[in-house]
DNA sequence: TAATCGATCGTCT
DNA sequence: GACGATCGATTAG
């Protein structure tokens, strides 16, 4: 399970919010490893007004505007976490948010963290599978080729991707910038 | 199954 | 001072 390049972030958005589906989400951990396979993601673009970078550099968005291959978490709504990995070449300030995960290794300190049972409450949104994976503030800027957490080849790439709207939204609503793998049960929401 | 709503606080205007 | 790239419980149909 190794790290994937910077190279492979250093590309368009839309191009590695798609291949980025299918590949696993790894978290090394004193408590455990956590692994999952990234089944959808949604982009988040220069000029696109749902982006948190789209009106200029600011201290929380910085991080998009910096290299790409670093985690680009953020805090919402007053209790939640979000996970991004930052794209593209520096100064151009966007990102695919992960929105949602197939657990594979570590269930059980997945279920603690999240106090629910099911698999399919484990990871199925991006604020749950942060907490699941225990992503924190603290990885907020991280190299996601050198630390603990990473993205890494998987063996089995996925067969269809559904391009669609994205969720949670006002603005930008009606742009095609999310995408899954067809068929999985773990996605957010159909 | 769908719609509604409360929780809760960092960030930006 | 207003508002979320959300979640989960509750209510309605």
């Amino acid at each position: 399970m190794q790290q994937l390049p910077i190279s492979f972030y250093d590309r368009p958005t839309t191009l590695v919010a798609r291949e980025i589906l299918g590949k696993l989400l790894v978290h090394a951990h004193d408590e455990g490893m956590t692994v999952g396979r990234i089944v959808e993601t949604e982009a988040y673009l220069q000029g696109d007004p749902a982006c948190h970078a789209a009106r200029g550099m600011t201290p929380r968005n910085s991080v998009m505007f910096g290299p790409p291959g670093r985690a680009y978490v953020y805090f919402t709504y007053g209790m939640h976490y979000c996970f991004n990995v930052v794209t593209e070449g520096e100064g151009i300030g966007e990102a695919v948010l992960i929105r949602a995960v197939e657990p594979l290794v570590g269930l059980d300190l997945m279920r603690q963290r999240r106090g629910r049972e099911r698999v399919h409450e484990l990871c199925s949104g991006p604020a749950k599978l942060v907490q699941a994976f225990n992503i924190t503030k603290e990885h907020n800027r991280a190299d996601l080729t050198k630390g603990g957490l990473w993205v890494a080849q998987s063996f089995e790439e996925p067969q269809e991707i559904i391009t669609t709207t994205r969720i949670g939204i006002k603005e930008g609503a009606d742009l095609p910038l999310r995408y899954y793998i067809k068929g999985n049960k773990f996605i957010s929401k159909k």
